[in-house]
DNA sequence: ACTAACTACTTGAGGTGCTCAACTATCACC
DNA sequence: GGTGATAGTTGAGCACCTCAAGTAGTTAGT
């Protein structure tokens, strides 16, 4: 009994999941970027590694060369070789890209989901309950 | 205040479901599918047009025919004609497509979701809360 | 020092996913 | 029958992804 109640909360879970990941592509697409840059660009609130980068979005390392290749073709994004390890390629936001991911995170956290559907009690128990789960 | 709470509750929103995305896709590639696969193939329940599954999936009509092309090659999937309309080709899960499937929710739902965390009821609460707002 | 083992990144091959434009077949309707 | 819409496919072109192989730089053992 239990374990189909969780199994039908999963469920619905996942189904809340594919729609709002069809609205973070929506948003990034009306920016310009696809669904990996906008997410890849959304890790350098400071420089990091390739390597760190490729861990995060739990990707191949040679995966992540081709996403910052086409990431800096558009000045998005910077290569820095770091000095304490000349091994390690440093990645930083451009001008250019602070800005843009500045403007796709506005749109994405202001697309409006329909808070005033809530109390502002079930927004707090909402958001702690959040907070616990991710 | 409000709107930074507010703010915040999305972000929580979507690292949740990235995280999930991960797991989703993580689960489908043990069973030998991507995560587009997996995703077509829990839509068919009961068989269905092309041009229905390229509507939920918010996909361009020819993205499906490629999908479903490899699913075929593996014997996951079968197309039909409807008779109908004869225009129409319906997509139907294979015995071992019925088969992969099933195994591939058991896992997914199973698969130690970052719920642990919450009691059944939270749960219960937390869906409801984002099933209202999302 | 020397070298062996390891780490960071790149390159190239090969497959999947995705869209757009152009095409064929079928249907609906008058 | 002819016209216009709908369902699906094909091919071009690009992004994404992994694996295997290679280069460069680092660390550790001797």
């Amino acid at each position: 009994m239990q374990g189909r109640a969780d199994a039908e909360i999963v469920r619905l879970v996942f189904d809340l999941t594919e729609n709002l990941q069809h609205r973070y592509e929506a948003v990034a697409a009306e920016h310009g970027l696809t669904r990996q840059q906008a997410s890849l660009l959304g890790l350098l609130d400071e420089p990091r590694p390739m390597s760190t980068l490729a861990t995060l979005l739990q990707r191949d390392a040679s995966n992540i060369t081709g996403l910052v290749d086409r990431l800096e073709r558009q000045d998005l994004v910077r290569r820095e070789r770091d000095e304490r390890d000349r091994r390690v390629t440093l990645v930083a936001r451009t001008a250019s890209g602070a800005d843009l991911h500045a403007r796709f995170e506005t749109a994405l956290y202001g697309s409006g989901l329909p808070f005033s559907a809530l109390s502002e009690d079930e927004r707090a128990t909402l958001l702690s309950l959040l907070t616990r789960v991710v």
